[in-house]
This record gives structure tokens, sequence and C-alpha cells, in this order.
DNA sequence: AGATAAACGGAGTGATGACTTCGAATATAT
DNA sequence: ATATATTCGAAGTCATCACTCCGTTTATCT
């Protein structure tokens, strides 16, 4: 592949990630604007519009895996995993699409998608295990229903953009409600 | 109004009550052919597309309001504050609008549907503060953080399309925060 | 530097969907 | 029953958007 090629595929990735990011019904001709190229030019990388949502939604996924990641080597798995869980709530509010992200993951998208939402579902299983062995949440929360809980509260704080401090006290319920029973 | 023009009103607000909760973005065409009538018909009846989805809305809205106020009445305060909030999040898993409702209410949305979102929502902190009351929920949660979790909460049902045994268990955590703390 | 294959941009194209127009149909008043 | 004012529906209009075509430019190889 041409260096330029692979440049522009770059900006384009970066523009579409901002522009879907904002409004998830933007046009390609939105995208190429921001990435500085012409239409054409974004459809010679990604086909169908439908492949470069599935590539900005990838990429996405395998943003928050890494972050998970990253946090699951901490020493103190309590603190890491909710840090993780308000990460992410708190960035869905501000960056719509990531709870679309997390949404479309499990149910439509391509393999590649898929594939991303399952490498970061297993981070997050890593996470959350790692909190329960260490008497931070309950063990008989499974994963599903807590990866559910993130799930809804990022895609709530999205839709009714909450203040940071409604925000922070819904999180605080929903803590209260993973803490280990007593 | 002449009674075929009431008639079709009505006919039209059913049609698009079921296909935009089937699908948000349905084009009118399809709303008019649910419900029998030509096109112009419902623009006759609904200006713009927003005007009909804003009635529909709204009709979502007084429909809960009306829900919440109806088992206000009950002697179980708990069980109603609990009954309701189960209700809501469950029918979202199935009929898409109602969580779509529950946030356009609070941001956009004309002046109908606003004022029907206020209606529900202070049915629903009539619901809530009973509840406290009654020692069912902890009296330190605030209807804003409350609400916000129940909205979140459909609308993670709503995307995800969890399993009802995923989505009871969700339940059973936020409950497990909502209650008296020890 | 010059050849050439790859990549580029912008002007199309066709489909879709919100909204309008206007002649036909129908409810109500006399 | 008939007049007439209101409502109806099908065929349009116009804008938007995903996607294509093709003449021009530009990176890379010798």
């Amino acid at each position: 592949m041409r260096a330029d090629a692979r440049d522009n595929r770059a900006r384009i990735m970066t523009a579409a990630d901002d522009v879907f990011g904002r409004s998830p019904s933007a046009s390609t001709d939105d995208v190429a604007r921001l990435a500085g190229v012409g239409i054409a030019t974004v459809f010679r990388h990604f086909p169908t519009k439908t492949e470069l949502l599935e590539a900005v939604l990838t990429l996405r996924l395998e943003r928050l895996r890494d972050r998970a990641l990253e946090l699951a080597g901490s020493d103190d798995p309590g603190k890491a995993f909710f840090e993780f869980f308000t990460q992410v709530v708190s960035e869905s509010a501000s960056k719509l699409a990531i709870s679309e992200a997390l949404t479309a993951a499990g149910a439509a998208a391509g393999e590649d998608a898929r594939a991303a939402g399952r490498g970061m579902r297993e981070a997050f299983n890593g996470l959350l295990t790692a909190a329960q062995r260490a008497g931070a949440v309950r063990s008989d929360a499974e994963t599903a229903e807590v990866y559910a809980l993130m799930i809804g509260a990022s895609r709530g704080a999205t839709a009714a953009n909450l203040e940071p401090r409604v925000r922070d006290r819904m999180l605080g319920l929903i803590y209260d409600g993973l803490a280990p029973r007593s």
C-alpha cells in the first residue's frame, strides 16, 4: 500500500471516530470533509458506510479492552474494577458513541467488531473476577448482569445527559448494590 | 371536527405507536400504510413528522404516569415502587420506544411532551418518597439519580436485548443498592 | 529525471423519505 | 335528497445521502 493511502486511511478513521462520536447518523460527506479528503477516497478505503462504522466500532472496543487490560495489572483489583466502570460511564456521557459501541457489540455487527466485543468482554470479566477474589465485589454477581449494568448506566448517562453530580450519585447506588453482602 | 377525521387521527396514533415502537426511524409512509390511510391524511393531522413523534411520546409518558398514579394508591408503597420500576424496564426491553420516550422527555421535545415528562417524573417521585417513608428504599437516595437509574436500566435492557434472566439479576443488583443502609 | 501504476477529488446517479397539490369522495346541515 | 364544506388519497416535488465514474495528480521504481 502506498504511503499516502495508509496516511489517508488513518485520517479517515480519526475523523470518523470524531464525527460519529458526535452524531451516529452523520453522513459520509461529513467524515470526508473533516478528514480533508474527497468522498471517493473514503469509499475506496471503506466500500460501504457499514464497514466504516464497523471499523470505528472495532477501534473503540479495542481501546476499551486495552484500558481494561492495563488496569488488570493493578495491585488493587477492587479499585481497578470500579475505576474502569466509572471511566466507561463518564466517557459515554460526553462521547455518545462508546455506549453505542458497547451495545452494538452485543447485537449486530460483523465479525471484526464481534471479535473485538468478545475481547472487551473477556477483559472486563478478568477485572470483575479479580475484584471479587479481592472481596471488593459480591461474589454472586455474574459477568453478564454486571456488564449489562455498565451498558445501561452508560446509555442512561449518554441519553439523559446527566449532570456529573447526579451521575456520580447514580454510580454510588450501583456500587452499593455490587458491594459484598454482609 | 368531523367524526371520520377524529377517527382517523386515533387510527394514526395507534399505528404510529406501534410502528415507532418497533423502529424509531420508520417512515411516515409506514405509519400511513398500517393505519390504512393516505400519507396526506397523516400530514394533515400532524404537519411534521416531529409533531407526530411528539404526540406518540406524550401518549406514552401519560400512560406511564397513569400507571404510576394507579400504583400510588397501593397500601404497600415499597412493593408499588419496585413493581413500577420493574415494569418500566421489562416493557422497554420489548417496546423499544418507552426508553426513548423517557430520555427524550428529559432533553429535547416540545412543550407537550415536556409537560408529560414532568408529570411522569412527579408521579415517580411520589412513588419513591412513599417507598422511602415506608422504609423500603434508602432515604438518602434522591429522585434524580433513581430516575436516572431507571432510564439507564431501560435503555440498557432495550439495546442489549437481554435475556429475562440476566435482566432480572441486573435489577436485583440495582434493588440491593436501593435497599435501606444498615 | 521519467515512466507507470496507484490513489485522488469532484461531478454525477439512483433511491429514499419528508412534505404538497389537487381532483374525488363523504359527512353533516337544511 | 341536495348542497357544501371538510376530509381523503395518489401522484407529484425537492432535498439528502450512499455510492460510482473518470480525468488528473502523485508516489515510487529504475
